[in-house]
DNA sequence: CTGAAAGCGCTAACAG
DNA sequence: CTGTTAGCGCTTTCAG
């Protein structure tokens, strides 16, 4: 049904003022008698008069708005960032004006474009795919830019990155501390960025502990439940003398659970297992998933921060923030058979099993 | 870093025409020249010139850009819900401004009015608390509006509703026919509104088959994994005669699966269980759960594909479209012990069983 | 075919 | 303390 929309003017007209005296309550400005000013707020609540901030935008050239550019919202880890970005812009007073990419890399240089139309004081950008160059050249349009687990070749943009390669190194780490020695890696797209650092971090803590890396025990697989499994089996037929399997992250992990399960082997007794993200479904599963955790939420809250900080010309364009993951053991890993669990520190489940 | 934004006038400058002329060209409108309009078209390009959104607003009075209000992007539901109406939005040249209300009754008011400052063209309202009468109020300074699963008192607004009776119907005839005739609910809060219509439905088909209700045989609990874990303990422990049951959602059921497995049932053959939403969870616990699923992206895609018709003064503020869930039959329900199978049509698990 | 003028609703200087 | 005068960058209307 909506309703007409009362302007300032209307405002001024019913007070009996001019609207500048009225544009000077609104924004809290000093100038003005007690007297009128109480007069002006009556007729305001009174009218529902809300400022257009259409208008304001356009002289002042702040939009309060941030932009923010993900894959797809729907993903569990775009929608736990955006939840942080939200909560931080949203005390700060600022939007959050929201673009799904699909995916597609000209649609990412598409919503960037729509986002400048709409002149955003600033973007966050998450899992774009987009090339480097035409990247930088996009975001330059923007008083300021966060990115979100990427780093940009040549001039620098203020980043968000999570520490895979020590998440990587981490799980590696542990599963040596237990004892295994034949640990393969379901890697996820060899084109993932996120994935290459997990994987040096792999390497990282074999040859830390002087463990032979064999390219055999590794293999890519899209990061998804079924990729799992099948990365799993793949995986474990080929090498029998694996005990332990580290997965690009938790779906393949269920996934690896799941073949598992299927194919007879027990797990932690056979097989360890280990994920990346700590989603929840990683805690209900059975066992119970150890796991990598990322601060998802909190990436979102830095990254807003940053990007304001930006926006108030309190940052410059070089800043970097790298986030710690850390490791969250469940049930799912443990020593490997004939190690004597008196020499290693077992960790005790906090699930009951599921199934 | 950041670069000058480049006007209207910057481009007609060069072009040596008025902007009036750019405008033109800049809209598709006819009136222009072909050389000239080349000609401007290039310099546009060079420039990378792009027109502003706030200026264009300001004038037409409209934003192409719609309000998106939910109480918490990061549930599965809602961000799913924002994944469909960001899709068709997009396809119609529309942004998305999203706001999470976090629950909070007060700050969903605040939202609405700064949507309504920034001249959304319409509202998508999810999951809010707020009584009637000021939603209703509030709503009235939009253009368009769209509730998702909620309607109102009074005034109507045009709503999407999911038609959980049916929902709740459709898991207790599931049951019935199986040959249940013992069947617990597993309710969410009492003060839900879909909790409520899911219960009708179970009461329908109850009556329906002419089995008695049992009020014992009801409990209301919060829909989470935990709380469905108590509630199901708390259920068969007092009512062991119990050879089903419904839960409130996916959770809730994931929660008893637990709860079973942990006491020693077995589900499907001592419990059937069945849930509702159809998570990807449900997929992958063990035995794979039977839910009634819900079309979530589809629910946000036919949420604004309304709102746009009502921004277009194509629809009326009485539209109302229930989406239909339908069963998606698993392995957690099956005959109750003691039925022949071979009166019952039995479904055939579709998954390998975990853990 | 093109340009000039007016105004969207507001803020930011200046005058009184 | 308050009002007046300019725009912000664009679309719309009306003259050329």
């Amino acid at each position: 049904m909506s309703r007409r929309r009362v302007t300032i003017s209307d405002v001024a007209e019913l007070a009996g003022v001019s609207y500048q005296t009225v544009s000077r309550v609104v924004n809290n400005k000093p100038d003005v008698s007690e007297s009128t000013r109480k007069r002006i707020q009556k007729i305001i609540k009174e009218t529902g008069y809300r400022p257009s901030q259409i208008a304001r935008s356009l002289v002042t050239a702040r939009t309060a708005t941030i932009g923010l550019v993900v894959p797809d919202i729907s993903n569990p880890f775009f929608s736990a960032v955006a939840r942080g970005v939200e909560q931080l812009a949203y005390s700060q007073g600022y939007s959050i004006l929201l673009c799904n990419t699909g995916e597609d890399v000209t649609r990412e240089l598409d919503v960037l474009h729509t986002l400048h139309e709409r002149y955003v004081d600033g973007v966050i950008v998450c899992g774009l795919r987009q090339e480097d160059a035409l990247l930088q050249e996009a975001l330059a349009n923007f008083k300021a830019a966060v990115l979100v687990n990427r780093r940009l070749q040549g001039e620098p943009v203020p980043a968000v990155l999570i520490d895979d390669e020590l998440g990587g190194y981490l799980n590696t780490q542990h599963l040596i501390q237990l004892g295994h020695t034949a640990i393969g890696f379901l890697a996820g797209p060899a084109a993932s960025y996120s994935g290459t650092q997990r994987r040096l971090g792999y390497s990282r803590a074999l040859v830390e502990a002087g463990i032979l890396l064999e390219e055999k025990w590794i293999t890519n697989f899209t990061p998804t439940v079924s990729d799992g499994e099948a990365a799993a089996e793949v995986m474990l037929q080929a090498n029998p003398e694996l005990t332990a399997l580290i997965c690009h992250n938790d779906l393949m992990a269920v996934g690896a659970l799941r073949y598992c399960a299927a194919s007879g082997r027990r797990v932690p007794e056979d097989i360890a297992i280990i994920g990346f993200d700590d989603i929840m479904l990683a805690t209900l599963v059975s066992p119970p998933l150890s796991t990598c955790h990322v601060p998802r939420v909190e990436v979102g809250r830095i990254a807003a921060s940053m990007l304001i900080e930006q926006i108030n010309d309190k940052a410059d364009w070089s800043d970097e923030i790298v986030i710690q993951p850390h490791l969250v053991i469940r049930a799912s890993t443990a020593a490997p058979a004939g190690v004597s669990d008196d020499a290693i520190m077992q960790p005790t489940p906090d699930h009951i099993p599921l199934g």
